[in-house]
DNA sequence: GTATTATATGAGCGTAATCAAATATATAAA
DNA sequence: TTTATATATTTGATTACGCTCATATAATAC
């Protein structure tokens, strides 16, 4: 149990768990939402998967991520406060605008190439 | 956000606020009870209070501590997540026994003497 | 006053967590 | 097959955390 909450005591792991509360999300588009290298996001993506925060499948070389379905089960009201709370932390609600923003741009892991990654920087 | 999940990413802390829950105690009665020092019992309790988990108040040269009324309000779901894991965890539940057992000795801090201490330590 | 008890805090040490940079592996496209 | 992209992992440096021992402060008791 103190694992678990060692787990979600992180910024960058709450932003990132934020995100997926909304959509399936790859590594390289969460590096482009919040801004951050490849390799923060891909370990904090570890951390998350260790404690069956979040579950993800392969399409091509791209791995979708999601919060996983058992702990949503498992851990309901922890769940629902996690929601209660990211949705009026203004940190959250940016990073949901941005993750918007992205989404409307018709942008995805396919046309999203790094050089053009500092689009949804700021 | 991410900091109160770090204060209750600890065992100690958890366990600390199991037997809170249940009753207010003060700092040499969860030394007995969690059968540990009580520089670390002081050292965990500070870093709650610090997150404005748990208040005191001050009785003689004890210090009554129990869980704060503003956490419970501005957590709730939280709480309640916390109540309902910590019901049905083995570890949280002996440590209840072991509070009971405290109570029903007709203990207190007054009679508690460190040379007694280890009446409860399982 | 001195002695005792309750609590908090400082210092030191070991462990674990974080981050960035580099490397490794896998997939896909040319 | 070569090249580019996506992700994971290793490495090394820095920082945060947790524990213990020792000390400091405050209250009580004698």
């Amino acid at each position: 149990m103190d694992g678990l909450f060692k787990t979600l005591g992180d910024q960058n792991r709450l932003r990132m768990l934020n995100l997926l509360r909304k959509d399936k999300l790859c590594v390289c588009e969460m590096e482009v939402i919040l801004n951050t290298t490849q390799s923060n996001v891909s370990r904090h993506l570890a951390r998350l998967r260790s404690e069956n925060v979040i579950s993800y499948e392969k399409k091509a070389q791209w791995i979708y991520y999601s919060v996983h379905e058992d702990f949503i089960k498992k851990h309901l009201l922890l769940f629902k406060y996690l929601e209660e709370f990211m949705d009026q932390e203004p940190l959250y609600q940016d990073d949901l605008k941005r993750l918007q923003a992205y989404e409307s741009s018709g942008e995805n892991c396919e046309t999203l190439k790094r050089h053009e990654k500092k689009i949804f920087a700021s």
